[in-house]
DNA sequence: GACCAGGGCAATA
DNA sequence: TATTGCCATGGT
């Protein structure tokens, strides 16, 4: 155990295993914003909590101490997951993003934002989030805005979501929206990974990147490895020269690091992205 | 002003 | 089943 619960805070020990930069900038979060150099705040859901980074410790300040140390997975010992994963090919990436943590975030967030994500890049997408939440989602504090709900992402047509800049992506978040306050059963705890992958894969603008990007991120099926142009360099550095189709690289990629992929490739997509 | 971005869809073969 | 062109928009 590396961290302690108290009234409002959440404090974790071990900076070998908990950093804001790589937990925030690894790919897996959009709503977040650095308040100062050591200071940041995430939005999860309807909940905000504040990061502070200090000499030995990081402290977690939030209302719900037990949603944040779920989300923030602490009573996982990231350091033993390394030391599994670590090898010639992993050991620079582990390295390189040991602060990382696999944050358990909200299904219906992690739908809407990864459909937002498809062909785009990382600051655009955090804005239009932004955009979303401020327009359609529920005020919780004087600036804040909570990820709108199921309801309200219905309630809105296409022509509204061209105006926060989602283009082609518009209809794509009308028509999951409304199959899902249709009854897309969004629980998928039965379901085999690779059977949820195919029932998202239903939704429209869900694709198998995506698929995989929402179960790793909103259902932590950490068997999965989702491969985008970053992955295809991984594929082709870790496994063969070559570039296969998508589906055969994340295949292999899987099959190369089982139930521990999903960490695997949040390691190795870090480092591939900012070092080369 | 290209080229790219945490890709997916629909039309082809 | 596997490939190919297209898609809106803004960051770099």
């Amino acid at each position: 155990m590396f961290f302690k619960k108290e009234v409002g805070t959440i404090v974790a020990y071990d900076k070998s295993q908990f950093l804001i930069r790589d937990i925030v900038e690894c790919g897996q979060l959009f709503r977040f914003e650095y308040l100062d150099s050591s200071t940041c705040k995430i939005i999860s859901k309807n909940k905000i909590c504040i990061l502070k980074d200090a000499p030995d410790c990081v402290t977690i300040n939030c209302d719900d101490t037990d949603y944040f140390t779920d989300y923030f997975d602490l009573s996982v010992d990231y350091n033993h997951i390394k030391g599994i994963l670590k090898d010639a090919d992993t050991d620079k990436a582990l390295e390189f993003g040991k602060g990382i943590r696999m944050l358990k975030q909200d299904p219906v967030e992690t739908l809407f934002s990864f459909i937002v994500s498809q062909n785009n890049n990382i600051p655009r997408i955090k804005s239009i989030i932004a955009g979303l939440s401020e327009s359609l989602g529920e005020k919780i504090s004087d600036t804040d805005y909570a990820f709108p709900s199921v309801e309200s992402l219905a309630s809105r047509d296409e022509n509204f979501y061209k105006s926060l800049g989602l283009g082609y992506r518009a209809e794509y978040i009308v028509d999951t929206a409304r199959r899902v306050l249709d009854g897309f059963d969004l629980d998928l705890s039965r379901l085999s990974s690779d059977e949820a992958r195919r029932r998202l894969m239903t939704l429209k603008g869900v694709g198998p990147k995506v698929a995989d990007c929402i179960l790793l991120f909103g259902y932590s099926r950490m068997d999965v490895f989702p491969v985008d142009t970053w992955g295809e360099k991984i594929y082709r550095d870790l496994i063969a020269g070559d570039a296969s189709s998508s589906a055969k690289m994340a295949l292999a990629l899987r099959d190369r690091f089982g139930d521990l992929a999903g960490y695997a490739q949040q390691y190795l997509f870090y480092y591939y992205r900012n070092n080369f």
